[in-house]
DNA sequence: GATACGTACCTTTTT
DNA sequence: GGTACGTATC
């Protein structure tokens, strides 16, 4: 389109064209701030390297520095240098602080390079405040050290020697969604009935074989029964068609990595001698494959630091193994496994922490003997509320939230309502918008998950990679151009026919010889290659950034959405600005490193973060609605455990099995744990499930406290 | 290819 | 009670 028509189209219609302009005129210079500031970061970083490295020479910093307002359990793991070590970390004993000042006294006083040490983590979120942290300790930019979550490191990894595993460097990610269509794909090609075998069943347990890195071939061996047999057949079929699209799958990242590991004997050296100091956060949540990869890469110099704590091991049914935590030693028959026990709680009062204890002190399988010991006093003391429904439950929430955040001056943004299931948090909003009380709902990976953004996603990883189909299959009708579903399957079986997948038949239509197409569909397959093409074309000269913005332009997207959801459409805008200006802070980010920031690494960087990730302005000053498992490592002043039922928390499922019920045992821990100054925990006698009221008794986990320990309350 | 209705389903989800 | 998906119909 060119800049008349734009300019036209700004004056007889809404604003958000103009605003294109505007944006389109701005990048220029936005651009060249950016070079500008690349190149005084450059500079700058050259300064700090001599600066950091003169200092720890000439013993210019005070390292007992870094061992003040520590414990003793805290002082010896932050001393620990060489040997394999294990930190029992119990709710809010300061692990963070404890592991970030390791990572600085490892640098400071015994002189590791940063280069050496790979810190591993499970969310970006941990990750990014474990560098923030290390960071503002050492005042210095540390560029060279891996810290990261296991999925990035596995993916940087991947990019270097993926091709000894017979992959190719230059592949893409794919996300739950991409992956379940080529499940669904490959069930369809098997003539397997997913009515009778359901897709998220077989991703799951293909996911849970990964996680215990099983291949198909051994799988396959070791299959038992009618659907597991099943799987087995998806599975080859599954990984095939990955291989074709030239994409892996999030748990691909992990399980190839390791067996990169276990196989290639010069790679794991090579890795073995960069990486001499290895820690990983939340070791009780690894699964077979992560722990092997941590085996593996510590194999030879035995410095391996995890860091965990077994009771808020609440990821079993995903594939995590507790006995990575609970059996650590075992690993090391011959050497001096040092396990530290930090029991010291700094983040609850007494009276909290006395019904955490109560609770946890049901478990059997547990590695620890001792509790949980606070050091603020006994503080507020802990509700229990009985409600009669979870209406009035959610009515005793929002009173009290009122009255908190009015009388007694709690911030909205310090309180939190935790709940088992998601389906449990629409009363709960809806007394909250009755009641006017700002609350954010944090789920999954919602944003990212948005048919508008992954539509232009879709565009994109289509021009990184020609042979992603699933994307293919998503932009090629889209905004209409005449290619249908039916038209797609021709074009698929005339590209199987030639041998070369559908991608490739699209982009070079004009150069393949015989191909036996409806003419009317054969040019429109040639007016979308070529479009392709030009995106490819401008995507080798300019910023992911402007690629994006010329797409949206070229196809016209923000027409579509309006014409496609004409209630909506606004906000799905706002979501494609949302997803541009996160690419602006890509663009000048330094989530990696300079030569990384190409549109297959902005792809990776994107698919591998959620939701949770985004900025926390987002949630001032709102009261917090989540699952207790999204809970894990944050903490609030106060806290609302709700829907206490047995039935719903533990839920059924869970009755005939001991390890499930532990594990539910746990995520009680994890709740209460979170809770600073106030806990309220409530359970309703009725609930309305499944469009069925159903009369409940408040959960084991509620009646094996203690009654002294709470304090008894029926909300009318 | 869009719409309208019937029916099957219904944990938790760091990446 | 709500939805998400599949099929029947135009």
């Amino acid at each position: 389109m060119s800049q008349q028509t734009l300019f036209e189209f700004a004056d007889t219609t809404n604003n958000c064209i103009s605003e294109e302009v505007e944006q389109e005129l701005a990048d220029k210079q936005r651009q060249k701030d950016l070079e500008l500031k690349k190149k005084q970061e450059k500079e700058k970083s050259s300064v700090r390297k001599k600066g950091l490295l003169k200092r720890i020479l000439e013993k210019d910093i005070n390292t007992e520095e870094l061992l003040t307002d520590l414990n003793t359990a805290q002082t010896d793991a932050v001393k620990h240098k060489d040997g394999p070590m294990l930190v029992l970390a119990g709710a809010g004993s300061g692990k963070t602080r404890t592991v970030t000042r390791r990572i600085a006294y490892l640098i400071y006083e015994h002189g590791v390079n940063p280069y050496s040490i790979l810190a591993v983590t499970f969310t970006n979120k941990a990750a990014a405040e474990m560098r923030e942290r290390v960071e503002s300790i050492l005042g210095e930019s540390l560029k060279g050290m891996w810290i990261s979550t296991f999925h990035s490191a596995c993916l940087r990894i991947l990019r270097m020697y993926i091709d000894r595993v017979g992959y190719e460097n230059d592949f893409v990610i794919y996300d739950v969604d991409d992956t379940e269509k080529v499940i669904k794909q490959s069930m369809k090609a098997l003539g397997i009935d997913k009515e009778k075998y359901k897709p998220r069943a077989i991703k799951s347990e293909i996911s849970m074989a990964k996680a215990e890195q099983m291949d198909p071939a051994y799988y396959e061996t070791v299959c038992e029964g009618d659907f597991e047999e099943k799987v087995a057949f998806v599975y080859k079929d599954y990984q095939k068609r990955l291989k074709a699209n030239n994409a892996l799958d999030f748990d691909d990242l992990i399980f190839l990595t390791a067996k990169l590991l276990d196989e290639d004997e010069e790679v794991l050296k090579r890795l073995q001698s960069k990486f001499k100091y290895i820690m990983i956060d939340e070791y009780q949540d690894t699964n077979f494959a992560q722990h092997n990869f941590a085996m593996q890469l510590s194999r030879a110099h035995k410095n391996l630091f995890v860091v965990g704590d077994d009771d808020q091991s609440i990821y079993e049914w995903r594939g995590a193994e507790i006995e990575n935590i609970i059996e650590f030693e075992q690993n090391f028959p011959d050497d001096d496994v040092k396990i530290i026990d930090m029991i010291t709680n700094y983040r609850s009062s007494d009276n909290i922490l006395e019904v955490a204890n109560s609770i946890i002190c049901k478990n059997s399988y547990r590695k620890k003997v001792e509790f949980l010991q606070g050091i603020l006093g006994p503080g507020e003391p802990v509700y229990l509320v009985e409600a009669y429904d979870e209406k009035k439950e959610a009515e005793f929430v929002a009173r009290t939230v009122v009255e908190l955040t009015y009388a007694e001056g709690v911030k909205a943004s310090d309180i939190v309502v935790f709940y088992r299931t998601h389906s449990q948090s629409r009363v709960l909003e809806e007394t909250f918008i009755k009641n006017a009380i700002p609350y954010k709902v944090f789920k999954g990976t919602s944003f990212y998950e948005r048919m508008e953004i992954k539509d232009v996603l879709a565009y994109l990883k289509f021009v990184a990679n020609p042979r992603d189909s699933v994307s293919l299959e998503r932009i090629i009708n889209l905004p209409r151009r005449g290619i249908g579903k039916k038209a797609f399957e021709k074009i698929c079986i005339e590209a199987q026919r030639m041998n070369i997948c559908a991608g490739e038949l699209i982009l070079r239509i004009n150069q393949l010889p015989r191909i036996t197409l409806p003419k009317a569909l054969h040019r429109k397959i040639i007016d979308f290659g070529k479009l392709i093409n030009e995106f490819s074309k401008f995507a080798e000269e300019n910023t992911v950034y402007n690629l994006i913005m010329k797409i949206l332009t070229d196809i016209d997207y923000y027409e579509y959405l309006r014409k496609t959801f004409e209630e909506n459409y606004a906000e799905r805008q706002e979501n494609v600005k949302e997803l541009l200006s996160t690419i602006a802070d890509f663009e000048k980010s330094d989530a990696l490193d300079d030569e990384g920031r190409t549109l297959k690494e902005f792809l990776s960087y994107l698919t591998l973060l959620t939701d949770m990730d985004k900025s926390d302005d987002e949630y001032m000053e709102r009261v917090s609605l989540m699952t207790l498992h999204s809970s894990k490592g944050l903490e609030f002043d106060t806290v609302f455990l709700t829907g206490m039922e047995e039935g719903l928390f533990p839920t059924f499922s869970a009755f005939d099995d001991f390890k499930k019920l532990e594990e539910e045992r746990r995520l009680a821990y994890v709740g209460v744990t979170r809770a600073k100054r106030q806990l309220f925990i409530s359970y309703a006698t009725q609930r309305m499930r499944f469009g069925k009221t159903l009369n409940l008794k408040s959960s084991r986990f509620v009646r094996e406290i203690p009654v002294e320990l709470l304090k008894m309350m029926i909300a009318r």
